[in-house]
DNA sequence: TGCTAGAATAAATATAGACATAAGAAAAAG
DNA sequence: CTTTTTCTTATGTCTATATTTATTCTAGCA
């Protein structure tokens, strides 16, 4: 019958919807399906591995694989470069720094992520376009510190996203999502009212221990971040 | 030296960190790779395979293995049943329907999902409290036609979410997030003023080709949707 | 009865070898 | 010189087997 780890998975996941196998139900052990499949264990395993990284099934050892009872699946967003997802819409991408200054951690930041109490930060503000309509104002801090070279970019014409992705590795990031009140200053940023709902992006950036950047991205009206699952 | 498929992603992910690979570098093959590490390809191959998927680096027969020049990194969150977000966080979760109706499908929903243009659905409006403050106003349409036995279900007890994860299997699921501004119905719902920012998730959930259920799902300010990457 | 040490088991990982497949590179044909 | 065909190569997948590890189960002991 030879069958590939991508059958496996489809008629897995067939069971589960005919409900041949329903929530919570135990599935035979690998060495079994592998027998009905035709097919090598470790290609039951793999696909096993695969639908309990989509958040369908569970394992544990000795126990063996049961269906999630409460299938709480997992939804994948790709982070995107501002400039690619405004130009994958057809849109003309534009970018424009607002300001620039180098200035002392600020306490609120200090406490938040690790700096060195005295350290110095380069607080950014930038602007990205689409099609001439403002997108997103991005308030961003880079830690001099840990990336002394940012402080000679003058980021006028490569944003400050931009330029990290490409020239700082990271190791681990803090990403959150929420909806905001637009303060007079950002409504104006975005051309909206004051008091306007933002989607707005925040996100801190790791190289291991050190801190390497934390970010607001406040969106314009109208923003949806989407994906399937 | 034995290395295990987690010790070569580390390793890996270190000479990306160090610049010894640097983005839009070609590395070695995986048989060059598994001699020095000493392993087999097959765990060369899954270790670079799961950075793939983390979306560090991109893999084409023939060409090789490089670093991607912009690691656009994936983050993943888990969608979480709200019971368990809000009793994670030490809160007394607590349900109300507030109503229920059954009708035909609204014009702008018919357009939007593939529903039969003179089907009915279920709508349902549902509220569900952290320790008695509102955390979560739910506005779901359930596919009558889709979904029969929905009907015979009171909802009063159990939330629709949680009975339709448990009862209804489903193939694929569109997931949008924005904010949104309260209108003043919604706002006497989630204890908050007209116009309040108000972070807002849409999901259609489908079974193969049918569709199962819409909802709206407003949270109350101060909702943060976060996850690491 | 309650606890603990050990046996049993299922998944997790690793290996060497094989064939499949996509796509770049080189050779052949026009 | 361009197009087409063939060759080559790196990844993709699969197999059969072995070892390791986390857990449950059980039997023996206090």
């Amino acid at each position: 019958m030879r069958s590939s780890y991508q059958d496996i998975k489809a008629d897995v996941l067939n069971r589960i919807r005919q409900n041949i196998w329903p929530p919570g139900a135990n599935l035979p052990g690998e060495i079994e399906l592998a027998e009905e499949f035709g097919c090598a264990r470790a290609t039951v395993n793999r696909a096993m591995r695969e639908l309990v990284d989509e958040g369908i099934l569970e394992r544990k050892r000795k126990a063996g694989t049961r269906v999630k009872s409460f299938p709480t699946r997992k939804a994948r967003f790709t982070i995107p470069l501002i400039r690619e997802e405004i130009e994958s819409t057809g849109a003309a991408y534009r970018y424009a720094l607002v300001d620039r200054e180098v200035i002392a951690v600020p306490g609120w930041l200090s406490a938040q992520v690790k700096i060195p109490r005295n350290g110095q930060v380069l607080h950014l503000r930038c602007m990205h376009f689409a099609s001439n309509k403002p997108y997103q104002l991005e308030d961003r801090w880079i830690n001099l510190t840990a990336i002394p070279k940012a402080e000679k970019q003058d980021f006028e014409v490569i944003g400050p996203n931009e330029w990290l992705v490409r020239e700082v590795p990271f190791s681990e990031a803090d990403l959150s999502f929420s909806a905001t009140s637009a303060t007079q200053e950002i409504a104006d940023f975005l051309d909206q009212k004051e008091g306007d709902a933002v989607f707005t992006a925040e996100r801190t950036t790791w190289l291991d221990e050190d801190n390497i950047t934390h970010a607001r991205l406040y969106f314009s009206q109208g923003y949806k971040m989407t994906t399937k699952l």
